[in-house]
DNA sequence: GTCTATATTTGGATAGAC
DNA sequence: GTCTATCCAAATATAGAC
């Protein structure tokens, strides 16, 4: 039989989250207060205690909820199986998943969050995360690990200065498939440099 | 005639903003407090005040301070002529400013903390820096807009990796010289199909 | 210039009534 | 579950003595 008490409680709890996202997207994520968020649900501040035990845990489930996302948003992005087109497309939906929401892109990805460390649960949300991301690589055939990581130095560097340089335009993400472009060839040329040297 | 009292003044400046430097580099840029820097530099807090108007006056100085030393940086970055090679001392020297120091990384390029934006005087030292990089590149041969933001891409992707994922390593800045040879290789097919398109 | 004392604000968290 | 009342700590900043 339905609780209908827990699913209150849990649609309250998604509530409150919302509204924490909103508060940090205003008033940067450092400067997220229980306060804000608690004025933002209409609710006096003490009572965000009986959905959450304390500011960290509300970090935690931002940052939990942000590598779900992060995850359904991938298992959605369809590959071809042609390498180069896939490319483009991996890092179409990684650059658009940060510039999206860089208050998440700086949850997840950077860390600037005064003394929040996240917890081991959400913490191997987000190992699952970048296995996934791994893995779809591997199919598209990067897998030195070289490679590899000169790839996530193009792909957050592109999506860094969108966000930093040109918040909610595009001028980082028009590159994104020049970018691919030139890191196909250069692999592919080492490639075949390491086939036969 | 010599002014020792005003000497003084400034030699002690230069001792808070050393502290508020260490504070910072142990806290957190945004943990930086008045409190922690007066006890490091053995002072109470208000004595503070007799060198800085507020805390947003230590910040902006400490912006100055990193856009000048940035500057400094630069000129002492010798060039040969060789675009490539050019390229390749260009991305070491930013890419090693911004690892050495990250808290200097974090303030002087991403805008994370709090409520501070630059005085409009230390702005200006930000901006002489970023010219002098980009007089830099268009001696190299990169003038083209979409030329010069891939390349930021390259160089702060490859800094920020460093700095989040593999601290006080090296593990991308190994990958600076391969990461320049694979922009190279691009600009230069790209200039030759724009000359015979 | 430096100190003590203090004002003021802010924000996280708890106690206990309803 | 939500509220009011309150505590406690931290941190910026000012006033005024020395």
């Amino acid at each position: 039989m339905r609780d209908r008490k827990s699913e209150r409680h849990a649609r309250t709890r998604a509530e409150i989250l919302d509204a924490a996202w909103e508060t940090a997207r205003a008033e940067g994520l450092a400067g997220l207060t229980l306060r804000d968020v608690a004025r933002r649900v209409g609710m006096q501040p003490p009572s965000l205690y009986s959905y959450f035990a304390s500011k960290d845990a509300v970090y935690d489930a931002m940052f939990a909820q942000g590598c779900r996302e992060f995850l359904e948003g991938q298992a959605r992005t369809a590959l071809t199986g042609d390498a180069l087109a896939d490319l483009k497309a991996v890092a179409r939906y990684f650059i658009g998943f940060c510039t999206e929401n860089p208050t998440r892109y700086q949850l997840l990805f950077q860390r600037t969050v005064p003394g929040f460390e996240p917890s081991a649960e959400s913490f191997a949300v987000s190992e699952e995360g970048l296995k996934a991301l791994r893995g779809m690589l591997a199919g598209i055939g990067v897998t030195d690990p070289e490679a590899l990581d000169l790839l996530t130095a193009l792909g957050t560097g592109l999506a860094d200065q969108q966000i930093s340089n040109d918040p909610g335009g595009d001028r980082w993400i028009r590159l994104i498939d020049e970018a691919m472009e030139m890191y196909f060839a250069h692999i592919s040329k080492r490639m075949k440099a390491g086939d036969a040297p």
